[in-house]
DNA sequence: TCATGGTAGTCTTGTGTCTC
DNA sequence: GAGACACAAGACTACCATGA
């Protein structure tokens, strides 16, 4: 691995980078596969800065056509409207949009409640919590560092959620335990390059992930999922199958270490083969619950069989190895149709 | 109690391939 | 050729056990 890329971690890590806005145009894709879904509810965006927030321009925007009844956003101790203003005050607030009143469309500023909290708006506090209760549907990009932590609240409160997240939290095992048990699945507008605004003072030395247009900084994050309990028309699309094992059996090869066999590409799930399977973790963005049968996870160095779904054949490296090679996290399935 | 070593778990972008 | 997409690694930290 590129130490490049590894100083970069170290520097997200050490100045915790989750100041990542997410572009409207990411958001009206995904959305429009969810219109239904919305009709009488109280939707809740957290996490971001409800007055620049382009999930607070889209349902405020779209508030009569979704017919909520609510939106409500709030902001990590920021209270200035520059986008990205250092978080200076303790304290935070939150905005209440209940629909156009003037007859205009728009959402005026007039028509836009703005509470201040006591605290300081993390997701966490109290006042943020008793928010949450009020909602039906959360939708946010929430930081990326407290992915677990977010999900954990959000499943604690039995809320319908649609939000944003690394496409390698499905390797997290609290997260994959949801996906494993239906509760949680990916999106519809998932993976490729999507690009986030950022502050100017955020310093990744990966230039091929910034960009600046209009004075305004990029930040590529790679591959970015959705993550939500919506139902949603690609949950229940087949992927569709076309190569075979049987033939074709040396492209397959056992796992050292497991009584299956490596697909090394989604797409070349074998049509035939009614044995256990790893694959690749993005699976997970085609999964289809009727076509097939999540065992497990294979993932880190230790074996947990309750994660794996399978019995270990190994010795300690519980990633599936093949000819002594670890390959990177698989996902254990079954074919359900055959 | 502290140092050390081993293990488990977490973290994020780079790169090769495909498609237009 | 450019952009989009799919797939992938190893460095680092926390934690625990062990021994001095």
């Amino acid at each position: 691995m590129a130490k490049s890329l590894n100083n970069n971690l170290k520097k997200a890590k050490a100045g915790k980078n989750d100041e990542f806005y997410t572009e409207l145009t990411d958001i009206e894709k995904e959305l429009r596969h969810y219109k239904d879904h919305f009709k009488g509810k109280t939707v809740f965006c957290n996490c971001d800065d409800p007055r620049i927030s382009n999930f607070f321009h889209y349902f405020s925007y779209n508030f009569e056509a979704l017919g909520l009844k609510k939106l409500i956003t709030t902001c990590y101790k920021n209270q200035n409207r520059d986008l990205f203003t250092e978080h200076k005050s303790e304290s935070a607030i939150y905005l209440e949009y209940t629909g156009d009143k003037n007859g205009d469309r728009i959402p005026n500023p007039e028509e836009i409640g703005i509470v201040h909290l006591k605290g300081d708006g993390d997701f966490r506090s109290p006042e943020s919590v008793e928010l949450l209760k009020q909602a039906d549907i959360v939708v946010t990009n929430p930081p990326f560092s407290l992915f677990r932590e977010y999900v954990e609240q959000l499943i604690e409160h039995d809320k319908k959620f649609l939000i944003i997240g690394n496409q390698n939290v499905i390797t997290y095992k609290e997260i994959f335990k949801l996906i494993k048990e239906n509760k949680l699945w990916a999106g519809v507008d998932n993976g490729g390059t999507k690009w986030f605004k950022v502050p100017d003072h955020y310093d990744i030395a990966t230039e091929t992930r910034i960009k600046t247009e209009n004075g305004q900084k990029y930040f590529s994050m790679g591959s970015v999922f959705w993550f939500t309990n919506l139902d949603n028309r690609k949950r229940h699309e087949d992927i569709i199958l076309y190569k075979t094992y049987y033939g074709n059996e040396s492209e397959y090869p056992t796992y050292d270490n497991y009584d299956a066999i490596e697909v090394n590409k989604v797409a070349n799930i074998p049509t035939d083969f009614k044995g256990v399977m790893g694959v690749p973790i993005t699976f997970i963005d085609k999964y289809n619950p009727n076509q097939f049968e999540i065992l497990g996870m294979a993932s880190s160095a230790g074996y947990n069989s309750e994660v794996v779904g399978m019995p270990f054949l190994g010795e300690k490296d519980a990633r599936p190895l093949i000819e002594g090679k670890n390959t990177f996290a698989r996902v254990i399935i079954k074919n359900k149709r055959i």
